[in-house]
DNA sequence: AAATGTTAGTTAAATGTTTCACAAATACTA
DNA sequence: TAGTATTTGTGAAACATTTAACTAACATTT
């Protein structure tokens, strides 16, 4: 492929795809519209749409339903994809909880930890189960998306666990940044490292 | 300024810090070893550090406590933040218990909701208070990082509020783009927009 | 049907970031 | 002390992304 698409535009279309299904009611919606919506420039929506294909009608704009269903189709979303949590403490919990996830076709549907007071609590219509059945777990299910959850120790351990049992794709929010081979995909969201870039802003600012 | 910072280097700085903690013991590490344990090239490592000043001696390599300090410095966790988190759901209690932000200096010293069941309840040696003293509470204790944990209706409310009591940077989980000055740092961390771009790489590796 | 205005798609320039390669500085060894 | 091995710091090149300017297509108005 010509074009390489800079992995910045994917989360962008996230984001024109939330202010479409904002805008019920209008028939079509044009860049200019777009750029208003999501703070980004009119000329960037054009750019980033137009890696994916062609969805607009000059003169006239996108077609909205038309460009939900492109933007659902190009990032997957339109499928339902199985996820399976590791680590069930405080945020584990809060992740569970979440009901955004199933609105976009994202659905955790086993839950494991390590603390025996938490194995065989159900959450959220989930049966935590013991870490140890995790790799069986998730080969027999098929699933292909983990999110990790537990402390920084024993990140990795699971993180290989997940892999092995055939994840292919890990939202890693333990304070490590783990080992997996490239045609795993990671993200990681590190809280600590958040914040301390938000300290660096701060510092900085003030000199 | 002739060498502009990349906006990147600053979390990467977050990440040398933490081997560093982790090589107890040693007296230099030099930035091929940083690169090993970090994934990130050695001439990353070096081009990163310059960027903030000249710490490493040729030969040698970095030393290791004077690199640490350095770096603390740099990012302003060498300081104290008191920070406010808004909106006490399974996610904003999930902040409030996390143990890691006290160790790299913040501290949530106030929590706000909305919901009346949840006001005057104690968590983690905090009471939750009602939003409406949020603006006041903030002005008072003259706090300057703020989290927000809100669903996103309400968000932009809240940050604005934030805002005019003197909160100079936000930590955004509302799946929301809040729209901020250009003098108050912001970072969005959006969990289903992350989970779309592992769907993404998902269905892209299939075709 | 012609003229005008709007808007997507494309090409080129500008900006920002990372990588490469090497000189200069220091440490080590004999 | 001279010579060799390390390792930093950095200019320049390579790469990636964003912004801006332009072109062509379509819609609307008269």
């Amino acid at each position: 492929m010509i074009n390489k698409i800079p992995q910045a535009a994917v989360p962008r279309l996230s984001l024109y795809y939330r202010v479409l299904v904002e805008s019920r009611g209008k028939d079509y919606v044009s860049s200019d519209e777009l750029s208003k919506l999501t703070n980004f420039t009119a000329a960037q929506v054009r750019r980033d749409l137009t890696y994916f294909g062609q969805f607009g009608t000059p003169g006239k704009g996108y077609e909205v339903e038309a460009l939900k269903k492109a933007i659902l189709s190009i990032l997957g979303t339109d499928k339902n994809w199985d996820v399976v949590l590791a680590g069930v403490g405080n945020l584990g919990t809060a992740l569970l909880s979440y009901k955004g996830f199933e609105k976009q076709g994202f659905k955790i549907i086993c839950a494991f930890d390590n603390d025996l007071r938490r194995v065989g609590k159900t959450l959220e219509g989930i049966k935590i189960q013991d870490i140890s059945e995790l790799g069986n777990t998730v080969k027999e299910r098929n699933i292909s998306i983990g999110i990790v959850a537990t402390p920084g120790e024993g990140a990795q351990e699971v993180i290989n666990i997940l892999i092995k049992s055939g994840v292919k794709a890990i939202l890693n929010f333990a304070p490590i940044r783990p080992q997996v081979p490239p045609s795993v995909g990671l993200l990681n969201i590190d809280l600590s490292i958040e914040l301390e870039r938000l300290a660096y802003f701060l510092t900085k600012s003030k000199s």
